[in-house]
DNA sequence: GCATGGCCTTAACGGCGATAAGGTGTCAAG
DNA sequence: CTTGACACCTTATCGCCGTTAAGGCCATGC
């Protein structure tokens, strides 16, 4: 299944790989309305990746996935076996993006670069492991409950495959045992997912400011507790800083730990 | 709002703090069908709770609530102003009884120990952070689906304040600045949070063996990637040891980091 | 020219969260 | 003792969901 896309822009079916052949002949609705495109498994996992920066994860039904597509709802059926399949396609999709731009990152369901594209070693594997986690965090972010489409999903594929290897790889080569690599990234992995979840789950889409949560009202009502108060604006904002400052911390762990620098 | 049960059996709301006051009198109904009670909020998320190990979170509907109340679906809307309510007193109800048994952890949306019942400030603050994220890992496995309903929950009370004040409050004591406490306690909040989440992805419900993916098959279709195929048994498998070592190197990250022993 | 089969449509089902409106029992005020 | 209020639950129903069944259209291969 050599199935590989380019992932610039969203294409119907018939404009991606058909460049010569003329389908679609009987060209007479109104040109405002868009023609019927045929669909498949990518076209619509990227459309309904479109569309759930739109309407949130709760909002993202197959009848709007559908209505998007100008089509009627049970015809995603035929490409589906239900909505979980297609949630699947879509963090494969999103996993694909991620590893178009490189590096690795590898956890528990499989989640890690490389995926036919070279993966090109180059660093120490403190940056390698950062970088990973950041493009993660980055591609999670592009999504509207991203985070949550991701950990829902149970990977298929092999793609995850090639990319855990090379994570693998990377760190062993750079000096851990084989368990040692294992428990790095998926230590990393687990707490880059966990971290966006709850971002996430504060943050509104698109990432922007004030947060979901008012900070003075919070802290009016944690007045008793003037160092959770005070904590509470660390907290709720300045997630990248944070974000990287956990990555620091389990980084110098690996380091202090395992003792490879 | 000095609401304390013991968290023993789950109680109708008139067996409950009512030791002496004679209600629902006509009692004449069959023994075997039970009599009608009077619900409350702690007792419908008691119920909730106790049902959301049989069901899964997919399968707790209002109306499965309902019925194992004796109650009609309508009537849980008395009580909480929608389904999400009830979720956020589930995870209230669970985050006391985590709490119950002591110990800090803190984060994000505020998870922590205290709240009422004497936290013992004791040990060193690595015991203090370790136990406290072993207290809420074992917390949320309790309850089928539990991390999900847990970070999915924005804590509405002030429940967790005094936790949380705890738990900035010790780490300070032993030596950490304000930042550097809450940085410290997110990054394992988070952590732990996120390995649960993909805990409870991959395991059945109640914890046992055999995992829901198949190692066997896994480390087959992955044979091209041996490293891969090997760390699967070590991933997939062993979760406790894996998330002791995950919270070791954050612990050993911490000390290194902050210089504080 | 006709059958085949891939892809989509229309129709419908059961179940969901939620709302509206009405009943019933408890209890304090008169 | 009567009455009115109100807390709490019921019945009826809504619109939407994921999903299935059945059938129609149309490009293609003989």
């Amino acid at each position: 299944m050599a199935e590989q896309r380019n992932p610039k822009e969203r294409k119907s079916p018939q404009e991606q790989e058909n460049p010569g052949g003329q389908k679609n002949p009987g060209e007479q609705g109104r040109p405002e309305e868009p023609k019927k495109a045929r669909l498949d498994k990518a076209y619509v996992a990227d459309t309904a990746l479109d569309l759930l920066n739109d309407v949130g994860l709760e909002g993202l039904t197959l009848r709007a996935i559908a209505k998007e597509l100008n089509v009627q709802a049970p015809a995603l059926y035929w490409h589906f076996k239900n909505k979980q399949a297609l949630l699947d396609e879509m963090a494969t999709v999103m996993f694909r993006r991620m590893t178009a731009a490189g590096s690795g990152v590898a956890g528990e369901a499989g989640i890690e670069a490389g995926e036919g594209i070279g993966y090109e070693p180059s660093g120490t594997w403190q940056e390698w492991l950062t970088q990973g986690n950041r493009q993660l965090r980055a591609t999670l972010l592009r999504y509207r409950d991203g985070a949550k489409v991701f950990s829902g999903t149970r990977f298929t594929g092999t793609d995850h495959g090639a990319g855990l290897e090379a994570n693998l790889r990377f760190l062993i080569d750079a000096g851990f045992t084989a368990d040692q690599a294992a428990w790095a990234s998926s230590t990393a992995y687990m707490y880059t997912l966990g971290f966006v979840t709850e971002e996430q789950g504060m943050r509104p889409y698109p990432p922007q400011e004030p947060p979901a949560i008012d900070v003075a009202e919070r802290a009016e009502r944690l007045a008793a507790y003037p160092l959770a108060a005070a904590a509470g604006g660390q907290l709720f904002a300045a997630y990248d800083e944070r974000f990287e400052e956990g990555l620091r911390l389990i980084v110098s762990g690996i380091e202090a730990r395992y003792g490879v620098r």
